[in-house]
RNA sequence: GGGAGCAUAGCUCAGCUGGGAGAGCAUCUGCCUUACAAGCAGAGGGUCAUAGGUUCGAGCCCUAUUGUUCCCACCA
């Protein structure tokens, strides 16, 4: 039966299929193999919230690249999906949603709620994972993981448990940041600061023993009602008289102490600061130093408080122009200034945080960071590009302690339990815990924790940790990590220091890191723009082997890169080049052929295309080897375009027209020549390359699971495929020449070749008629043809007698312009050649390769030369 | 304030350990050649931001400068 395919490739009509035929035959699945080596890669979870955007596409393009060509390469290849519970975010969702119908979460209680969370999870959690699916990712889902899920719930809580044992968790009351939208402490990583304008309000209080006034500035009036002190430098010379004594707060009007502190910086502003310890991280510290009462004068949604019922219940900016307002009717304001400043706000909802004292969870960071420097230094954990370790110096040295306590129910309960009867408390594994003094039941904590505490330890909690699992043992650590730079510090340092901590190694050998997919013009994809691209949509349009070809092509390991129509576009119609080259090679291919060996008469073409593919392969595997997987993609696109597509089948088509022996050698290399490309190919476009070879290779099974190509010494005709160049070089100087002249394919002529190489050529007769319009060849030692068309070529001088088209003054001036630019060949060639220093200092191989250029040039030039006089 | 990236053809970007600058798109010319007009054959187009330096040799390494983007940081 002949094989056929359709005239244009419909990815739309063959992705889905294909996804199916791969689960069907378990394609993705990973097993523990002694035979073989692991290579892994766990997902960076999505958000169950989430919708794939972009980020994911690339993201999830270049693991897949990564895990198709280890497969293929004969590792274990796992990668392991799953999806993170995302707490902040997902309890946002679910409340909003809750809102609709008019509940709250304090209304329904913690039960109510968490039911409903699961039933979210379980209705949208799904989603993402569909969206994964449709991008191609070869995931082993049968391993699929979930954050909260069993296993990850018992490694969570171990973790805290170990970490609590060995002090590196502790309770506390410490500053921190408050989001008041979401109404949860976040961490330090979780602040985005952004400039934003304000202003500065200089004001004075006055000093209670009535001599006078301090002067100060604030950019937050309204945290005054919490002010405790007023601090100045010890060593300011202005003010060393005051400090000691008290001033009266305006509008409030409590005495407060003048105090001194080296925070204070004498040459900025007045060089006098209010402290207001509950409100600002500084201060806080201030406050420590020299015992200042601290007072909260906000609440969690961020109003101020009862204890000033002028003020309560406003909201912090109403609160501040009112205060601004009595500020000034008191006459305690001098000044308004316009002043930006850096103000913090929530990665989440975008917020303007509120540093908050407040009893909070936190990890101690310092003898954790440590090891996960010492990893990076010494190698054991490498970043490509290698730049990005210093971003991770640069935080673990810098490093506080983690805040992972968060007000939200949606998460992982801390597993720590009170005795309201004693006020003892005890951090257990267990669910419930009795009180060892009064024996009476606990109170769980109502805390959950940071959904960051969850993701660290991802790496080998999905493995099955901490049970001593086979998969566990035979899969960890992890190969590569791909994730985006911006989560960095969210994610991979925190998974570092916890795959050391817990495992005794770090997690991954590699971390690669790409950039952001921002918008044609360069912006940031963002909600708020709008100008999100919807992977979906595009792979509905263009397919998914053209998204994910053109998110890896002409991208460099941790560069931002533009999404481009255009660029699709150039992508899908590359997948219809290669799918219309298969339907070439299909409809020429006898009923009964079968793909095999290569066989053993090849002609100097055959051997020049294997020769090539033989580099490519070798090319292709060093390229991904080192993460270039641009490069590497570029060149399997090279080959196939133009040397395959733009040489080989054309070479083929008169040898197939001939029929017999040569026809079957050509078949029989173009088949073999094409599987082998699919396979290199297979990695950056798994549709397509499937669907080809499951109708070209019937019976051969899934591509997926084949053998990636490898360099093969016995593949390498580099004499060959020189001897061959000879024959391309003097096409494309005919095609050239023929060109210049606007002669038309339609119009032959007959060539006459004159050259030393006279069996070189005359192995190429056919093509000269099928690629260069030629009606008849005649090949010689010399030719004296004054009224002909002449290419030259370094092997070779070339007559065209189309008589009627020659103008001998046109004929002498190109054959000038080209003497003039191979004499700057020869002239840069030469004076490199009589540079001593180079002849010294170069590699031999350098030096050989200058000398065979300047011989080629040499010879072409004396062509050249004969064809000038031969005009004159 | 500290750190990093980027600056290459009209546009968007590659260019691996230094050995005569590449792709896609766009432009121009000629072709519907029986796989593909989402195609084929050609052409034009670049002081590789600037100035120094190292080297036999620099887009690539070093220094400075300019422009630009980003990250980090508690100047109220």
């Amino acid at each position: 039966m002949k094989k056929e395919l359709s005239k244009l490739y419909e990815p739309s009509q063959v992705e889905d299929k294909i996804y199916k035929y791969w689960m069907d035959n378990e394609c993705f699945k990973a097993e523990v193999d002694s035979k073989k080596e692991p290579y892994t890669i766990v997902i960076p979870p999505p958000n169950i919230t989430g919708q794939l955007h972009m980020g994911h596409a690339l993201d999830e393009t270049l693991q897949d690249i990564l895990i198709r060509w280890k497969r293929m390469s004969g590792y274990s290849a796992l990668w392991l999906p799953g999806t993170d519970h995302a707490a902040i975010a997902t309890e946002a969702k679910i409340v909003a949603a809750m809102a609709e119908e008019g509940l709250t979460k304090e209304g329904i209680g913690r039960e109510a709620f968490m039911e409903r969370a699961w039933a979210w999870k379980e209705k949208f959690g799904g989603r993402i994972v569909e969206q994964l699916k449709k991008l191609g990712s070869s995931c082993d889902w049968s391993r699929e993981r979930f954050t909260m899920d069993e296993g990850c719930n018992k490694a969570v809580r171990e973790v805290f448990v170990n970490l609590y044992n060995k002090g590196l968790i502790y309770r506390g009351e410490r500053i921190i940041n408050w989001c008041p939208h979401c109404k949860t402490s976040i961490s330090d990583a979780e602040v985005n600061y952004e400039d934003q304008a304000g202003h500065f309000w200089h004001l004075r209080y006055p000093l209670s023993d009535g001599s006078g006034y301090i002067e100060l500035a604030t950019t937050r009036p309204e945290t005054l009602l919490g002010d405790t002190a007023v601090a100045v430098h010890p060593d300011d010379e202005r003010y060393k008289d005051m400090i000691g004594k008290t001033v009266v707060l305006p509008i409030v009007h409590r005495e407060i102490p003048i105090v001194a502190d080296t925070y204070v910086e004498m040459d900025f502003g007045t060089g006098v600061v209010k402290i207001t310890p509950a409100h600002d991280p500084n201060d806080f510290e201030v406050g420590l130093r020299h015992n200042l009462p601290v007072i909260n004068v906000l609440t969690d949604d961020a109003k101020i408080v009862a204890d000033y019922p002028k003020y309560a219940g406003m909201d912090r900016y109403e609160a501040r122009e009112l205060i601004v307002k009595d500020l000034e009717a008191e006459g305690a304001l001098i000044k308004v200034e316009d002043y930006n400043h850096n103000v913090g706000t929530c990665y989440r909802c975008g917020t303007t945080v509120e540093p908050k004292v407040s009893t909070q969870w936190f990890v101690k960071m310092e003898p954790l960071a440590g090891p996960a420097i010492d990893a990076v230094r010494n190698g054991e954990t490498k970043f490509v590009p290698e730049r990005f370790d210093k971003i991770y110096f640069h935080w673990l040295e810098n490093i506080k302690d983690w805040c992972i306590s968060r007000q939200v129910w949606w998460g992982h309960q801390i597993p720590a339990f009170y005795c309201d009867e004693c006020g003892e408390m005890v951090v257990t594994k267990e669910d419930g815990a009795v009180c060892p003094k009064c024996g009476k039941p606990m109170r769980q904590d109502e805390d959950t924790l940071d959904t960051w505490f969850s993701s660290a330890l991802w790496p080998f909690s999905t493995l099955g940790w901490p049970e001593n699992t086979e998969d566990l043992n035979y899969f960890y650590p992890t190969s590569t990590l791909v994730t985006g730079y911006d989560i960095i510090f969210f994610w991979v340092i925190r998974m570092m220091f916890s795959g050391i901590e817990h495992m005794g190694k770090p997690p991954f050998n590699t971390v690669l890191i790409h950039g952001l997919v921002r918008d044609a013009q360069g912006r940031k994809m963002s909600k708020s723009l709008g100008n999100g691209i919807d992977p979906l949509v595009v792979i509905e349009e263009y397919g998914a082997d053209a998204l994910r070809f053109m998110l890896a092509t002409g991208n460099a390991p941790g560069n931002d890169m533009r999404f481009i129509e255009d660029k699709v576009k150039a992508a899908r119609g590359f997948a219809n080049k290669i799918w219309n080259a298969s339907r070439f090679i299909m409809m020429n291919l006898p009923d009964d052929f079968k793909a095999g060996e290569l066989p053993s008469n090849l002609n100097i073409e055959d051997k020049w295309i294997i020769s090539r593919f033989n580099r490519l392969a070798k090319d292709v595997n060093e390229n991904l080897e080192a993460f270039e997987i641009g490069v590497a993609e570029q060149k399997v696109y090279d080959f196939i375009w133009d040397v395959y597509c733009d040489w080989y089948i054309e070479l083929t088509k008169p040898r197939i027209q001939a029929g017999g022996e040569t026809a079957a050698t050509a078949q029989a290399v173009l088949v073999w020549v094409m599987k082998g490309m699919l396979k290199l190919l297979h990695p950056f476009m798994p549709f397509i390359t499937e669907e080809i070879w499951q109708v070209l290779c019937e019976g051969e099974g899934a591509i997926m699971l084949s053998s990636f190509p490898v360099y093969d010494k016995s593949l390498d005709f580099a004499d060959e495929e020189k001897k061959f160049e000879k024959i391309v070089d003097a096409i494309r100087a005919i095609r050239n020449r023929r060109g210049e002249m606007n002669v038309p394919p339609s119009v032959k002529a007959h060539i006459f070749i004159e050259t030393k190489e006279k069996e070189v050529f005359s192995m190429g007769t056919m093509f000269f008629e099928k690629l260069a319009s030629a009606s008849e060849i005649t090949i010689g030692d010399t030719f004296d043809m004054p009224n002909a068309v002449t290419c030259v070529t370094d092997a070779a001088r070339i007559f065209i007698p189309l008589t009627d088209l020659v103008d001998k003054e046109k004929e002498l001036a190109r054959l000038n312009k080209e003497k003039a630019s191979v004499q700057k060949d020869i002239d840069f060639s030469s004076g490199k050649l009589n540079n001593q220093g180079f002849i010294s200092k170069a590699p031999a191989q350098q030096v050989e390769a200058e000398k065979a250029k300047l011989l080629k040039a040499q010879e072409k030039m004396a062509k050249i030369e004969q064809s000038i006089a031969a005009l004159k």
